[in-house]
DNA sequence: GACTTTTCAGACCATCTGGTCTGTTTTAGA
DNA sequence: TCTAAAACAGACCAGATGGTCTGAAAAGTC
């Protein structure tokens, strides 16, 4: 990650002399306040960004709520884009991992329920990092797609191709894999992204208890057996 | 509708004295010159909103694509923020249409499966519109916040009493009314707001008749019977 | 054709904002 | 304590952009 490198093109190695070598100590000492000066800004700008979008949200908009100086912001992150990209990456990461957890030896019924549960609970604990990707892709991911293309494409078919293998086995029933994807991201991201919307119709928000659970089961009752009276 | 108000402020009628009374004709045909104008600027404020947002677009941008001049623009808008609000009052008004399909006396089955289908042709026909009205919920909806909530509640509140009602006939498995309504919302509006996604996972989008098909019938399949094999 | 009203265009302005410049404080090694 | 590098702050700048002002065509009426 060596995520630290000032936003300004560092000094190349090759030209700096080390004349003084900092203690193991000091370094980290001096990194990790560093570190959260950057998490603090990202933290601020997931914030920012995932309301306002990245236009609609101000450099110092962000240093506020982050509560550093406009400069101090820049001297982490060298423009606003590359602030907004970092942002991203890191959102990449978590909103994937979930998926990387199919894997063939599963029961299918208990592995699509586990999924909504992981998807459902990233939807309530983390709803900026949902909206701020869901924003992102909408807007034909500019600054995201040729890193979200690769990796989302893989893990997917890798994914498609243990579905696949379920449904052959006659584990599961035989739909595409694909909108069956689709459709676990969209139910449960959806209470994330249009959480004003589920609050107007509903009253609640997934942050209720009683709430939560009742989402929980009622996604799997529809995924999982579908509305159709057996 | 009335909506060839100018943008600004237009004389009261009780001032105004109509020593000129405008033939029928010449009104029309002005008129239809003026709506033709305000439809292209909405258009494309539509079309650009709905790809940058409220913030990233600018008002030259629009200008340039509707073909008409900024001060043309004003002039039939007072201000960026009207514009952008009328383009969402038209857009909710399509969005909420075929909702309100939804009557007691359907085959809950057949209906829902018509809803899908309708959704999913909104999605195919009109994805700017479903991925503004993302946008606008996504950020807290804040311009759109008074006009949602009341018509939106009270048309939902509507239809839930009447799936409960299938449910309680027997003729649809007890599901949470609100809990099927969102997932019917969500994933027919995914492959357009998430159009990218879908293209870089699976390849193909609904303007792709065959994979409209596929879809269609894979969301009937999931949410009607569910993925459980029977 | 005279006259009014609507429609439109170009120049212009005020503000907002991403980003820089200059320099100061803080940290840490020697 | 001295020194160099890292971390930071305030003033400032340049371009973008929402919006206005002035006035000219166009359309419509008589």
């Amino acid at each position: 990650m060596s995520a630290t490198r000032k936003g300004k093109d560092a000094a190349s190695p090759s030209k700096r002399k080390p004349q003084r070598v900092p203690t193991a100590a000091s370094l980290n000492r001096r990194m990790r306040n560093s570190e959260k000066k950057r998490a603090a800004i990202l933290e601020a700008a997931l914030t920012t960004f995932s309301q306002y979008g990245l236009h609609g949200t101000s450099i110092d908009q962000i240093a506020l709520l982050a509560d550093v100086s406009k400069t101090n912001l820049f001297y982490y992150f060298s423009n606003k884009e590359e602030l907004y990209v970092s942002v991203l990456r890191e959102l990449l990461d978590l909103w994937l991992r979930p998926l990387r957890a199919f894997t063939e030896e599963q029961d299918p019924i208990q592995a699509i329920r586990d999924y909504i549960r992981v998807k459902l609970e990233f939807s309530r604990d983390h709803p900026a990092e949902s909206r701020l990707f869901c924003m992102e892709v909408m807007q034909g991911a500019p600054l995201m797609l040729t890193e979200l293309q690769q990796p989302l494409h893989d893990l997917v078919e890798n994914k498609i191709a243990v579905i696949q293998s379920w449904i052959d086995q006659g584990k599961l029933a035989p739909v595409e894999p694909y909108h069956l994807v689709f459709s676990l991201w969209a139910t449960t991201q959806h209470y994330a992204d249009f959480r004003v919307q589920v609050e107007a119709v509903a009253g609640k928000t997934l942050e209720d208890p009683s709430f939560f659970q009742e989402t929980l089961s009622s996604l799997e009752t529809i995924i999982i057996d579908g509305v159709r009276p057996r």
